[in-house]
DNA sequence: CAGGTCACGTTGTCCTGACAATTGACACGG
DNA sequence: CCGTGTCAATTGTCAGGACAACGTGACCTG
């Protein structure tokens, strides 16, 4: 009698190149998450035994446990001892972390429009300088900015940066996002804080935004970290809550 | 002339019990953790490297490496290769995730309370099944909730469960929150897709919850996955906006 | 003194091997 | 018919070693 079924996706085809830079684990990872993504792993489906799956690529135990470990991190797959590793099933799969609003509306195939409103610098007083954790009279670079869609407004953003880490063309930040500025710039972002919550418009913010006075916006602060810890960048932004919704999945921390 | 300074910790005592069913690189990571929290290590100080670290402690480098990973994953390490492993420069450390707002409050040391206002059964209809992933003919239990702190209502709670999943008492659910409960019954959750948004008080609302109407509500639905990806929990919550902010933490998904 | 070069230390990747723990399926006995 | 024990399959944990890639700092050179 034969061996119990190795998985489902049977003629599936893997395979590994040792000369590529990438290490081994990473693109086998890759492959299979684009197995699933297109469909070639379908849901619910066991995804063969590690040790056979080693064997049948050519690489050791360990290499394919990083690559599917990897792959579980991402919710992609669940490990079940005794049974097998099988692809999870999916209803909605959407990341989204750490990226900007204008990330979240390139991806969604909107080309948005911004409007800088301003870009100066100034010392930070004790809001700004809390977030960043720098002194009161330290200067930071302050960026409002009108986020339109379709020509209607969509959100208004202000951030604050410390002075000095990297300079801000209007020009630029009128074409891409801010976050796209700081990955240019080498800054690399590693975690950040946020608060979401929501509030009425006052008249100004109303005539801003295009929106009834007193009616409801959402409101979003976050102070973004660099890999050293330091503070990159605090903002404190409102968004028309008409027109936007956050939507976020969230893995457990066990 | 010395080998360059092995960490900042020094005299640190970690020592791990191979006698104990506990993983150990469970117990290793644990009381890193505990040393960064209790700041034994202090912020931006090298660890010491993992094979120097590993013959201290008579364990093997993947052992330690493994230990050293899940902190990474966590967001208190950073690994620099040619550098060393070091705490991260910890501005706040919330991980919050796949919480209910019981736990949440639970965890800042307030009582909230829980008045039931519905626990039935009933046809999901289409809103909740495409939401569970169910047919609308099928039944779910219906659990509607106020929330208030203080004596005051805070939020206002609506959820939907696949029928037969559990039973669920009016008596236990002002005892505790529903997360737990499900957790009692056996089942382990995995993800939860949420959207938060935020609109005006409707007037039956405002009379709810004691808010203005028209007033700002904060709005959240979520629906819960356990980890065979099988929908447990779809639930539309409402919050006032004056009196509650969602407050989490991003780590960039390199 | 400035700039490039090289040695060194550290983490990244990968291999082989072994045993433990957990689950599900099946045969067996009550 | 049902409970129970046994067994096989699979992932979980751990060891020990080897080489590669990268960043730093010291050294050498111009």
């Amino acid at each position: 009698m034969a061996k119990r079924d190795a998985g489902a996706q049977g003629s599936l085809r893997l395979g590994v190149d040792r000369n590529s830079p990438v290490p081994l684990y990473f693109q086998l990872a890759q492959q299979l998450e684009k197995a699933i993504e297109t469909g070639g792993l379908t849901p619910g489906s066991l995804l063969g035994n590690e040790i056979e799956l080693a064997g049948r690529l050519g690489l050791s135990r360990p290499t394919v446990r990083q690559a599917i470990q990897s792959l579980v991190d991402k919710g992609l797959l669940v490990r079940r001892r005794g049974i097998g590793t099988q692809v999870v099933h999916s209803q909605v799969r959407r990341p989204l972390a750490l990226t900007s609003l204008y990330d979240d509306l390139a991806a969604a195939g909107q080309r948005p429009a911004t409007r800088v409103l301003r870009n100066d610098i100034e010392p930070a007083g004790p809001r700004v300088a809390a977030a960043l954790g720098i002194a009161e009279d330290a200067e930071v670079a302050v960026v409002e900015r009108l986020r339109l869609t379709h020509g209607e407004p969509m959100a208004r953003l202000t951030n604050y940066l410390p002075a000095g880490l990297l300079e801000l063309k209007t020009a630029e930040l009128e074409e891409s996002g801010l976050y796209q500025l700081l990955r240019r710039a080498g800054i690399t972002l590693h975690s950040a804080r946020q608060a979401v919550g929501a509030r009425a418009a006052t008249a100004a913010e109303a005539t801003e935004l295009a929106e009834a006075p007193g009616g409801p916006l959402l409101t979003m602060e976050r102070t973004a970290f660099d890999d050293t810890g330091r503070a990159v960048e605090f903002g404190s932004h409102i968004y028309r809550a008409s027109r936007y919704t956050f939507e976020f999945q969230l893995l457990d921390r066990s």
